[in-house]
DNA sequence: GCGGATCAC
DNA sequence: TATGGTGATCCGC
């Protein structure tokens, strides 16, 4: 319901002033953001609360002084160096930018108030809120203009707006709305993900290219002006059934724009027509979304807001861009999304809340092109996870796929038998690794979504899946035993080996990539396994994954992660990779992903960025060698001196300041999937939706989202990895575009010179080589280096064009 | 490992 | 009168 974001921003001083971002019409009914601010102050000040608020936000200005003390110690040497390992982080994720996928993000407007506004004619024209004296939930539109907020006391509520309705919670009935969503939803894409009763995110991608050839029939609706719809499926009559009269359009949001109003507004351009009382709808992404849209709203009298993009980030984003009741798209191709991106406030992107927006602002970062100059400086005072987060913010990067519910595992057999599987595959991937491990854990999550982890340390190192499965096996039978006779429904199984007594060794090993790929001290730690079932009883086979490495969104990978098209486990494969891998790894896929999604890298030349001689690899592991011994050797011909005293990982600064961003849970997902908890050892769950209902307050926890979220997908200080095998492979796989969509399309064999450094890049892919001029702009080693002939270019102040592309035609 | 901080709903 | 409850991750200790 509400969001963190607008929690607490009532209360502090610095965020009051960012209440002038709030609706609100001079002129009309409401109060102004000076007496709202007045108002709140008032009501909090001197109360315990306020002191807590006090007493945190010292603490954060702590910590800001803290950065700010070690930032002054950078020298530009360290900054220097760290612009090349983040500048070769973000040229690898640039590579596996996939926009393939369009996801969408869908947000139930003003939602638990809708719904009781829906329900009681009284309430309609009248400011309300959902919620308590003691806290709010949800608040209408009318409510808003006077500064009445999700998350704020009812009590202070009442003295911005003593007319105020506050209306209680009832969950039941919210719940039964939010089914009627899901119905609809799900005929996009079964395997949505619920993030909550009123928010979902859907991969319409497979819905897209099935509905190409869909006849008009089937993208035709019936309009109902007048009572509610019970059946609304495409093409049929519709029942009149209500027992008192829905208006189509609730006046829910009298400021929405007008031309964002369905469904009768819908005469705009060619799609939809409408014809006698039924809509047609298109067969683009923004058709389909007008479509989920409409029939959100005939089906339950209430309206949704969406946002299309090619990831999970960009598209939640979108979907607060013309709420309530309107949708945005972020086309897919790269331009589009910088295009995005540029000006965005980075506290828009879920997953950077208050404290982290507050750090950021000290060094200056307030949108997300900020947040991609500073990203040398980012990877220098904020952890791995953390400036890896940032770098894929401000390179518009999140994650492209939804996970999907699971089937029931409920027979021992079964159950064993999976375990032996996963132990076989765990045992090869070690194998793989050369790696032996004492600890054997598995993990098991029932279909009330409760958690358990067993673990069983031996005296002697096991790799072989037998070794394993012996151990693991009385794991499980222990469990099973526990429970009987009632069988263990298991929802997920995991079985993970830790324990490795030459970790140091393997680190050392592997310093040359993870030099430059992660500079935590948790190089492969762990490999892990973790096998799923798919709702169509398939089986996702893990693989490997790394450990700390796999950055991406935890946040709400509880929410179930999992299934991946095989074509885009590849995919999957490539980027956890390029993040997290271990190189080994990388190694081993990199190939095949080159071959295999993109013809155009095969015979790609990469101009090294520390030597920019060309090198003509086939494949990125080679590339990635020669950039490590570029950046370790003395063999650099202009610069040199400039390494010569560097070591290729050691450049970090001891005291790094922690943001606990969460990932946002998209991107995650390609990195964390499926990947284990340690901790958790044994939740005594109940079903949450349960605890809910008995919770006077806190309607905010949402119960629904346990549906088909819940799948868990923590991290794992480990690898795993999961290959989906499923019919559509094929089909998917060869309707992959290339990578990048380029709107720039350079000929083939065409030499691109840079207009920095002035060395002919060879690639083909544009993208590459926008990347290659950033980092030329971006660094100041290169200005250094060619000093003569980029003075007027070495500003790279240019916020316009951080990650700017040059156009070429 | 645990608890505090952060974030989201 | 009065400023939620839950779950998750990350990180430091």
């Amino acid at each position: 319901m509400h969001s963190t974001k607008e929690k607490n921003d009532h209360y502090k001083d610095d965020l009051l002033l960012r209440m002038g971002l709030n609706d609100n019409k001079a002129g009309m009914e409401g109060l102004d953001k000076e007496k709202i601010n007045k108002i709140i102050m008032e009501a909090t000040k001197g109360s315990k609360y306020y002191g807590n608020e006090l007493k945190k936000e010292k603490q954060v200005n702590q910590r800001i002084e803290n950065m700010m003390q070690q930032k002054a110690q950078i020298t530009s040497q360290q900054l220097r160096k760290a612009q090349l390992q983040v500048d070769r982080f973000a040229m690898e994720l640039e590579q596996s930018r996939n926009l393939n996928n369009t996801i969408v993000h869908v947000d139930m407007d003003a939602f638990y108030a809708a719904v009781e506004m829906r329900d009681n004619p009284e309430l309609k024209d009248k400011p309300i809120a959902v919620g308590s004296m003691s806290m709010l939930s949800t608040s209408n539109y009318h409510a808003r203009r006077f500064g009445v907020r999700a998350a704020m006391p009812g009590f202070i509520a009442k003295r911005l707006c003593p007319q105020l309705i506050i209306v209680p919670p009832n969950f039941d009935k919210y719940r039964a709305v939010s089914k009627e969503v899901k119905e609809i939803l799900a005929d996009y894409d079964p395997n949505f993900m619920a993030m909550s009763l009123d928010e979902a995110y859907l991969n319409i991608t497979k819905h897209l290219q099935e509905r190409r050839n869909w006849p008009e029939d089937k993208r035709k609706y019936f309009v109902k002006t007048e009572n509610a719809i019970e059946n609304d499926q495409p093409g049929k009559e519709v029942d009149k059934l209500s027992e008192h009269e829905r208006p189509i359009s609730p006046l829910l949001f009298e400021d929405s724009p007008p031309d964002l109003q369905p469904p009768l507004n819908y005469e705009e351009q060619n799609n939809p027509q409408i014809l006698q009382n039924s809509v047609v709808f298109g067969t683009s992404a923004e058709e389909v979304v007008k479509e989920i849209r409409f029939r959100i709203q005939q089906k339950t009298t209430l309206t949704a807001s969406a946002g299309i993009a090619p990831n999970t980030m960009l598209a939640k984003v979108c979907s607060d861009k013309n709420k309530p009741n309107g949708q945005y798209q972020i086309l897919p191709n790269r331009q589009a999304v910088m295009d995005f991106i540029k000006d965005l406030p980075i506290r828009k992107v879920s997953g950077i809340g208050k404290v982290t927006e507050k750090m950021l602002k000290a060094l200056g970062i307030i949108t997300c092109t900020e947040l991609y100059q500073q990203r040398a400086l980012l990877s220098l005072l904020f952890s791995e996870t953390s400036w890896h987060y940032f770098l894929h913010i401000s390179l518009g990067l999140g994650s492209t796929h939804l996970a999907r519910t699971f089937s029931e595992i409920s027979k021992a057999e079964e159950q064993y038998i999976l375990c032996q599987e996963l132990c076989s595959e765990l045992a090869q991937d070690l194998q793989k690794e050369g790696l032996k491990g004492r600890t054997v854990t598995i993990k098991l999550k029932n279909v009330n979504f409760e958690v358990k982890t067993r673990a069983s340390t031996v005296s002697s190192v096991v790799s072989t899946a037998e070794e394993i499965f012996a151990i693991a096996k009385e794991l499980l039978r222990t469990e099973i035993d526990a429970d009987f006779p009632n069988p263990l429904r298991l929802r997920l199984m995991g079985v993970r080996i830790s324990g490795f007594p030459n970790e140091e060794d393997k680190k050392h090993q592997q310093r040359s990539i993870i030099g430059f790929l992660q500079t935590g001290n948790q190089a492969l730690s762990a490999t892990g396994c973790i096998l799923e079932k798919t709702d169509k009883d398939q089986f996702v086979k893990p693989l490997e994954m790394s450990n700390k490495k796999s950055f991406f969104d935890k946040k709400r990978s509880e929410r179930k992660w999992s299934h991946q098209d095989s074509s885009k486990c590849q995919t999957m494969v490539k980027q956890s990779l390029q993040i997290s891998q271990p190189f080994q790894v990388l190694k081993k896929n990199m190939s095949e992903n080159l071959e295999t999604s993109d013809n155009s890298d095969n015979f790609q030349i990469f101009t090294c960025p520390v030597c920019f001689r060309e090198q003509r690899s086939i494949s990125l592991e080679a590339f990635n060698k020669h950039v490590d011994v570029c950046l370790d050797g003395p063999s650099i011909r202009e610069n040199s001196k400039m390494f010569s005293s560097s070591n290729a990982s050691s450049t970090e600064v001891s005291l790094k300041e922690n943001t606990n961003h969460s990932f946002s849970h998209c991107e995650k997902q390609h990195y964390e999937t499926h990947q284990e908890n340690v901790e958790i050892t044994s939740v005594d769950c109940m079903n949450l939706e349960e605890t809910r209902d008995n919770s006077s307050k806190a309607e905010s926890v949402d119960s629904l989202r346990n549906e088909y979220s819940k799948e868990e997908c923590s991290r794992l200080p480990s690898k795993s990895c999961i290959i989906s095998l499923e019919n559509e492979d094929a089909e998917l796989l060869s309707r992959q575009e290339p990578l990048q969509p380029c709107v720039h399309q350079v000929t083939a064999g065409q030499a691109l010179v840079c207009p920095v450094c002035n060395l002919e890049q060879k690639t083909s892919d544009l993208t590459l080589f926008n990347v290659h001029v950033d980092v030329c702009l971006n660094k100041g080693i290169i200005q250094e280096l060619k000093n003569d002939k980029v003075q007027s270019l070495n500003q790279p102040k240019d916020s316009s064009r951080s990650t700017g592309e040059f156009v070429v035609i």
